[in-house]
DNA sequence: CTCAATTTTCAGGAATTTCTGAAAGTTTGA
DNA sequence: TCAAACTTTCAGAAATTCCTGAAAATTGAG
């Protein structure tokens, strides 16, 4: 597997920025070379691009794996397994802010749902509960809404971000239809 | 500095997630501390609440620091520099989602951007390259329409989220407008 | 200007994470 | 059922990141 220099610099900035996205240099470089490949590869293959190990390489597809962002498939007559990332890039962006949000916000908002149903025992307490009232509020309502937008179908999403700021005109707009009508459009 | 148990899940909480998030324990914890404490702190309190030792802590908040996420002041009489989050939550969502599009996206995008310049040499990289398009204008289009929205007043903010995937049927009309009145209310 | 209070820097030890090779496990065609 | 082809596991080596104490730098009151 020879690698261009194009991809290969892709493969590398994948690789270190795969910290500050919290996944290894191997998951990352893994990642980018099936993104930009243009049939699916085996693990010794990508192995052999990379120079990592082959079990290095079995570990870091399990990883992506997990987050759902490599597809595998068979080749009739041949028993190795090959593997590719989906075609439609708002699909992969879909799967990605939905494992992120797994990781990375449920976890703090059970957390905060426990520790806002502790009895507070001191003032100290009672501010850090409002804080943390605060910060799950917000939370809630962000991730919320990023679901509720991520189950749009893409051409609306994209209409709508396209938009831009100017969604807030609509809202205006709508605003006063809906005091005339005296019906909120609003949920609750 | 005696910090409660409630607390003190919170502070953990931050520092085990912390990772997931792109910043270390020390910061993670540091940060909690500072979210919920009634008054702010200084880096001894800060020490010794944490158990790190006084050179972490000033390592942890200069990292806040350069993330924007705390503000240092100074008491009348005592030369001792204090810190504490902003108050506001939506402030600080807005300041967390700024400095990890700096961080984590735009060094992708001018990556990118330079990737895509380049005269394609093979079938392979003119793939590589189209594949590379593709998750340029994906993230351009999020990122643009994200930072448009976060200048939006927080009032509308929240009104645009609440009203969650109902904004299609706003957009939907809208558009049924624009067909009537024949101008187009999206940009370019 | 001096000096004590405070903060920052940084070398290197500690802890954690990543990566490898060897071995074990699994699958499937014959 | 066997054995070759392939994948996974895992102990420990390698690399990286984190954390500390000591020392240097900075600050500001007197």
């Amino acid at each position: 597997m020879n690698t261009t220099p194009l991809v290969q610099s892709f493969v590398s900035h994948f690789g270190e920025m795969g910290s500050r996205w919290g996944i290894n240099r191997t998951v990352g470089q893994i990642y980018a070379l099936l993104f930009v490949s243009e049939k699916p590869l085996n693990a010794d293959e990508i192995a052999e691009s990379l120079s990592f190990s082959r079990s290095n390489v079995s570990m870091g597809l399990k990883e992506l794996e997990s987050w759902r962002l490599v597809k595998m498939q068979h080749y009739p007559g041949d028993r190795r397994e090959y593997f590719s990332t989906p075609d439609d890039v708002w699909a992969i962006f879909k799967t990605l802010a939905e494992e992120r949000k797994k990781r990375e916000v449920e976890p703090t908002l059970t957390m905060l749902r426990a520790a806002m149903m502790e009895k507070p025992g001191s003032d100290a307490e009672r501010h850090a509960q409002a804080r943390m009232s605060e910060m799950y509020q917000l939370i809630e309502l962000v991730t919320t809404w990023f679901s509720d937008i991520q189950h749009m179908d893409v051409e609306t999403l994209q209409r709508l971000m396209r938009l831009g700021s100017q969604v807030q005109k609509v809202l205006q707009f709508t605003q006063s239809l809906s005091k005339l009508t005296g019906r909120d459009s609003e949920r609750e």
